[in-house]
DNA sequence: AATCTGAACTAAATCGTTTTAGATTATCGT
DNA sequence: ACGATAATCTAAAACGATTTAGTTCAGATT
């Protein structure tokens, strides 16, 4: 089997313990018993068992994601997985291994969590948070963030919604649209921002918000979004511009449009919301915001690990990624249309 | 802290052998006993920790993936996404967690598994296989299956790529054309299958295959896609079809044709490869071969399992997943335009 | 009644580490 | 040269489980 520290010991004519300082850099063993034992354990390619170290010290250096998009998706959400990527990427160069926390039968996550002995854990993904096994997670005292959502005083990550918003509304509002419809996600605490700051955005421009110009639809759901934009176009006065849930669901709006015999931007402008790489590939490409996915992830990553290694002074916090418009060109300028 | 199973053996007043046997379903434990012990774990929330059990046991439950797609698409890879996560709900289902494995500076993947401990390890998603670090790997005794790369007489889990491109060929061909060009990946054996299998479709039509009709480009590269297009479109005889590495490059593919001024499919036609669900919703919709993602993570998982489960009676072997041609809109019938 | 048998349990070793407390030198002041 | 002090090492317990080798005590056998 592997080298195990005791026959490392015994290669080196030391005691398990004085080979065990040497490893973990103790004050009392010599310099050149120190260099000796590492010469050693890098000939006889050494390495601890994690296991060992975690099972005496309390400590896995894993950390648990939760990553429950069972519904679709999957890794390929075109927000989440990106996240999910370098949330790994901050956290390994930081000595984390990632773990997924599956709900397995009979086993909550927070159950799973310890039974794993993870360190800390990061909810990226997560249909739906009002969930018992969500809340008890939030409620225990493992060291927690969340991506997008604040839940019980934990640490949060979030992009910042309303500016986002905001910016993208600036911008078409701009372009001299008066009949700006909105198909939303559900009203999670991100959606929730999002209409706040559409309708400020209207309000502030003197602008009137029907109520069928603000439909409930999905998130990361063409066929839905599908659905609905074509109910919007059918009205008797339809938008000229609508504002998707995100740019996955803008894919079925955009669909829905062209079965209309519509053109885009022409006929109807439309905007998406994340910034997915592949959108901007289409023709035309879709104006949209970009949500910091790569900061987001490095940014729960750090957090976390500060809440792990650093508890007494680590306090919880909401912590805000700003947002970047993509102008593209789905969104026409009724300005230079006279 | 948490409840061991030290604090469970007092509070049934039995040894902790005894309760560790009545847990694990040993003979020599009395009825009686084992439904005080199981009752009484139920009440307190014992659960055994897995890293006590991996030490003792050798056995840890966990699955190494090596998902190492640095370079560009992380998470949202529209092929190896849908692999890795179907490969975990495999093997959650079977009771095995997933950890990623990275290449931390001084440990290569099998130091890291080893560290780690995981029982097997599953190669997803990797951009080179000839490293030093992936043929350590290889050449270990460690439970191993890869997707899409056979490499030393390991378990290997592909899409039947000749018949995949096979039957593409024969849709393509059924509808017409004749100067057909292929942008190939990186000819690694996937590729090298895909690239036999157009050649062969080719001369059994009784074509000939120009030489600048077969090029080299990259899997996943719109931009590299796009230039490679370019070039093949400004030829003197240029290809009436144009086959892409995958879908995601065939964006690039696309882009660069519109840039000249031509449609699709009505001046060039186009296809793809792997069956990415963004780009059905595209107008229009691309004619691709849908590669069984779910059933190649899920078949990943069982072998993998098998392998560590049944060592004696698993056997490695190259597992073939059949792919299906979905025909799309963006190969023309030029048998219908007399 | 003495012995054997088997069922049901316990003690203790073990897995590979870390860490506390104690042991062994070597160094030094005097 | 002698005890004190510091430097360097070792022994052993512990982490939380599993598992081997007993042990105990009914009840059956003779």
């Amino acid at each position: 089997m592997a080298v195990t520290i005791k026959l490392l010991a015994a290669h080196c004519g030391l005691s398990v313990s004085a080979v065990s300082k040497a490893l973990n850099n103790y004050p009392d063993v010599s310099d050149k018993t120190r260099q000796a034992v590492l010469k050693a354990a890098e000939e006889l390619g050494y390495r601890a068992s994690a296991t060992a170290v975690s099972l005496k010290t309390g400590r896995s250096r894993m950390l648990g994601v939760i990553y429950a998009d069972e519904s679709q998706s999957g890794f390929t959400h075109s927000y989440f997985s990106p996240v999910l990527q370098s949330f790994r990427e901050e956290s390994e160069r930081r000595g984390y291994d990632l773990v997924f926390v599956s709900t397995r039968e009979g086993m909550s996550s927070l159950d799973h969590c310890r039974f794993r002995g993870v360190d800390g854990v990061c909810i990226v993904c997560c249909t739906n948070y009002d969930t018992p096994d969500i809340q008890e997670l939030m409620n225990s005292d493992l060291p927690l963030v969340g991506i997008d959502h604040v839940v019980n005083g934990r640490s949060c990550i979030a992009s910042e919604n309303r500016q986002g918003m905001t910016e993208l509304m600036n911008y078409i509002l701009a372009r001299g649209h008066r009949r700006i419809a909105y198909i939303h996600g559900e009203p999670t605490s991100v959606g929730l921002d999002r209409i706040t700051a559409f309708r400020r955005a209207m309000s502030s421009a003197g602008l009137p918000v029907p109520d069928n110009y603000i439909v409930q639809g999905k998130y990361h759901h063409p066929a839905d979004a599908r659905r609905t934009m074509l109910g919007l176009l059918s009205l008797p006065e339809p938008p000229t511009c609508i504002l998707m849930p995100d740019d996955y669901s803008a894919l079925g709006g955009i669909e829905a449009i062209h079965s209309q015999g519509l053109r885009i931007p022409e006929d109807v402008s439309i905007a998406g919301y994340d910034g997915v790489p592949v959108l901007q590939m289409c023709d035309p490409p879709l104006t949209t915001v970009a949500q910091d996915a790569a900061g987001i992830g490095a940014a729960a990553a750090r957090k976390l690990v500060h809440l792990i290694e650093f508890p007494e002074t680590t306090f919880n916090e909401i912590i805000s990624i700003p947002s970047r418009l993509i102008p593209g060109s789905t969104v026409a300028d009724l300005n230079a249309v006279p």
